[in-house]
DNA sequence: TTCACCCGTCGAAGCGCTTCGACAAGGGTG
DNA sequence: CACCCTTGTCGAAGCGCTTCGACGGGTGAA
């Protein structure tokens, strides 16, 4: 493994003039660094990563925090990752995986050895209990996902508050007069993330604000609880003829639940979803939905993270507004 | 942050003896041991990662190669990322995660660059372009999956060719005398990975032997292609009454096919799986399976990438056992 | 009692890189 | 023409840790 010596040497430099070449921090003549390139190029050579951090400079390491929580999205999470991998090489950073394994100290841990410059924290809930740990140890952080009390942390998401209201409004514009929220399992809940309460929110205040009867109902995964949920929401509220759904993986069942009982999408039933595109869009009716955009996200954080290891100021909250795709799921109501 | 002087100054000795308190390198006496230790408590002391790895020893970081290729199932290579981060924070080792985006390269890179001291690679292809990249810089690795030429090299996998057969054998001994695979989306089997053509192998071969009647079908993921592929089997093969399945998504879509067309599991058709246990069991009908069992894979690996890097010696191919659990959706022909 | 040896500890030398301060050479200004 | 500043490069220090060789004090053997 050739070393900056080898480099300087064979450019006929010192190591230091190398080093400068390559990381830009000082003024280098154009005929140096062409040489210096050359013999990088020649000898194949890479900046060890150990010595970089050893010299107290980054290690060029962001750690992703991914709690393997149940309850979650297995697909939505494994985009983030990916997103945040191919998004942190583009920016010449590589990407730590931590998960719950351990603890929420496993954040501290990696930081303090120096192993990561920050992190990327998911499933953010609204009283995180990483949050005392982020804000004391002055750890680079960006999240993903929002909790109750976001000053001074760096946070992005989609809007689930707007997304929430954005399906209702669609819904009551198409005439609907009453409708539910089916959402993800109750242990979410029960844990306050974050994203679900807010699409509560936004999901209940439109539907007050345009007069509609409604309903919330958690409801986790499997066609049996699909079936359950149904009933009950039938239940409830009779006169119903729209739900939106945020729960990817109930989607098929949920419509399969209906059409048991006699109800199908779209024409006895409006569907909307917030979901990724690609569920929607496979689902058994090509289901009207509101993109949960993890691949942008992702791709945000790293860029948010990356800045704010540059020292360059970074907004605190940034929250993507939610866009909706009409798909067959949903039609006026009473067709 | 404290540093190592920081300690051997509270405990009353040299960083050297500190550092040998804590690796065990070398004889400490007990009582300067735990004044060691004591002093490494007070102080909240972490050993510096990049300090560590600059002096030439090990980053204890392990990188993760999972190639994001279309066609695999997100949530099986989920489960051998967790694994993998669990097993390897057990041994005091942290995970890299290397996805595609910048092809294989990134192997070399991560090792090069001393940013980690060994990788799992995932998905292996029979003639994988990353297999002399691992063998000629001689860095320690291990692949979950095995290769055409596996020579030199570590690698852990289930027993698909015997999974393969166990599934025939069991399909036989119901009394089936016509069997179907359906195998993975055709990009798998073009890109030559190995577990895929290793089920095959087993299955026709299994078949061949109990002289069924037998077809191999490769498949996309949806309804559509589930509905497509029984409709050609059902043509090719009239007589079919038992169908193995090596494709996760695809298995509840199966069913649903079949039925369409008159077939009830298990009274019409006996199925059998190969994929995760929670994916068989959780099946419109619980399905007879052969597990993959990706948490014990990943947990496996490792296991023998932490041993090669301690240097002892391990065992070139772990093939794991396969074991069919029966459940519901097989039974003795003309039931 | 003496010598050899082992155990436990220390000091010092690096690991490969970054970075700070210095310096030589050249260009512009007064 | 003297001087100062800029530009491009170098040398050396140091990051925090590990590890090698050495050393002092004890113990067992002769």
């Amino acid at each position: 493994m050739a070393k900056i010596t080898d480099v300087a040497r064979r450019a006929g430099v010192s190591p230091s003039t190398v080093s400068y070449a390559l990381s830009g921090k000082r003024p280098i003549s154009d005929a140096t660094r062409r040489r210096v390139q050359a013999a990088v190029r020649e000898l194949g050579y890479r900046t060890d990563g150990g010595g970089r951090s050893r010299s107290g400079a980054r290690a060029k390491v962001l750690a992703l925090a991914v709690p393997m929580r149940p309850g979650i999205h297995v697909p939505v999470v494994t985009q983030f990752a990916v997103s945040v991998v191919t998004a942190a090489r583009a920016r010449d950073h590589d990407v730590l995986l931590l998960t719950q394994g351990e603890g929420d100290e496993g954040i501290g841990r990696v930081t303090d050895t120096g192993l990561a410059d920050g992190v990327i924290v998911t499933d953010v809930q609204l009283q995180d209990p990483r949050l005392p740990l982020l804000r004391s140890c002055s750890l680079p952080s960006v999240l993903i996902g929002v909790p109750a009390e976001a000053d001074g942390l760096t946070c992005v998401d989609l809007d689930f508050r707007a997304a929430g209201e954005l399906c209702v409004d669609h819904l009551a514009g198409l005439g609907h007069r009453a409708v539910a929220l089916v959402g993800s399992p109750p242990e979410v809940y029960v844990r306050r993330t974050a994203f679900a309460r807010r699409l509560v929110e936004g999901f209940t205040a439109a539907a007050d604000r345009h007069g509609l009867a409604s309903a919330v109902l958690p409801c986790g995964t499997g066609r049996d609880a699909a079936r359950t949920v149904v009933e009950r929401l039938l239940r409830d509220l009779p006169a119903l003829t729209a739900v939106v759904v945020h729960n990817e993986p109930l989607v098929d069942p949920l419509i399969e639940a209906f059409d048991e009982l006699g109800m199908r999408v779209p024409g006895d039933l409006s569907l909307t979803a917030v979901c990724p595109a690609p569920v929607a869009a496979s689902a058994r009716v090509p289901v009207t939905s509101v993109a949960v955009p993890a691949a942008e996200l992702g791709a945000r954080a790293v860029h948010l993270l990356v800045r704010k290891l540059s020292g360059a100021p970074v907004p605190g909250t940034t929250l993507l507004p939610p866009r909706l795709t009409e798909r067959s799921s949903t039609a006026p109501r009473g067709r």
